[in-house]
DNA sequence: AGCCAGGGTCTGC
DNA sequence: GCAGACCATGGC
């Protein structure tokens, strides 16, 4: 990964990248946009802002070693996005969607925040759900030196009782991330086994959890596990399935089929919010 | 007021 | 296997 060091700050090219989409397309929930059009976020332990600025991505005070080890494999900037979409491109639909929402990278994330952020998505909304882990991590995630709290560790979680939990008001959600913390320290849940078996073992495995079903576990295992192969089916893909596809998706079985799903999933909240002209 | 939000569980058929 | 009730909360 090519990059250069000015002034405290390290810039990367970009091609075909959107920032600003692949960050609040409902796949992470810690990042927030600043006045100054940069993102501000936290990863591990990590408080970074970053800025897109055309072409370049640019990380504000960081290291080489960080952006090496860290930044360049969080945003999965590695990664030949083109030759996959060049494969999806056959398809009318998805040729539209990649045109609006092409610039959407697949996070790399921690496989624990992905569990929570996505058990507290359920039957719920974008914002809410933003609202929800924000006050999970203040409540009971570590101050981090430059500000700005971690996200809370299972073993921290599994320590709580339920009543712990109301400050966040995450509803009845939150019985299902006591569950998670729990299984996930005794070992119940392994994320070794993820990592090793297949797609499908690996959805077995994130079912044990109490309020992980089909939809869910495919989320976390698309970003909190890369499995790009992964597809969560929700309300909106459910319309673009029925709309687009109603003889069935054709690249289901691709290694790649997520990286379509989002997309598809961008490309009809962009429709129906009436943010796409009429063609 | 009623409906919906990146759903899941439980029950009844 | 599938439909329906129910689950908390907040925005519109």
């Amino acid at each position: 990964m090519d990059y250069r060091i000015d002034h405290n700050q390290i810039k990367t090219t970009v091609k075909d990248f959107s920032l600003e989409d692949t960050l609040t397309c409902g796949q992470c929930f810690r990042w927030e946009k600043q006045e100054d059009g940069s993102f501000l976020g936290i990863v591990g332990d990590h408080v970074q802002r970053v800025w897109q600025k055309g072409e370049e991505l640019i990380f504000d005070q960081c290291s080489e070693e960080d952006f090496r080890s860290l930044w360049a494999v969080y945003f999965d900037l590695s990664t030949d996005y083109c030759q996959i979409q060049n494969n999806l491109c056959d398809d009318k639909t998805l040729e539209q969607a990649i045109r609006h929402a092409g610039g959407i990278r697949i996070l790399r994330q921690d496989p624990w925040e992905t569990i929570c952020s996505f058990i507290i998505s359920q039957n719920n909304n974008i914002p809410r759900i933003k609202g929800i882990i924000s006050r999970l991590c203040q409540q009971f995630g570590e101050v981090l030196p430059s500000g700005g709290y971690r996200f809370p560790s299972a073993e921290k979680l599994a320590s709580l009782k339920i009543e712990d939990l109301a400050p966040i008001r995450a509803g009845f959600r939150g019985k299902y991330l006591l569950d998670a913390a729990k299984k996930v320290v005794s070992g119940e849940v392994n994320f070794e086994r993820i990592y090793a078996g297949s797609l499908t073992d690996g959805e077995e495995e994130l079912r044990k959890i109490y309020g992980i079903g089909k939809k869910v576990a495919q989320c976390v295992l698309l970003y909190g596990f890369y499995r790009t192969e992964a597809f969560p089916v929700d309300v909106w893909i459910k319309k673009v399935l029925k709309e687009y596809y109603p003889d069935g998706f054709p690249y289901l079985d691709q290694p790649y089929a997520g990286i379509a799903q989002q997309y598809l999933f961008h490309y009809i909240r962009l429709l129906e919010k009436g943010k796409i002209p009429e063609e």
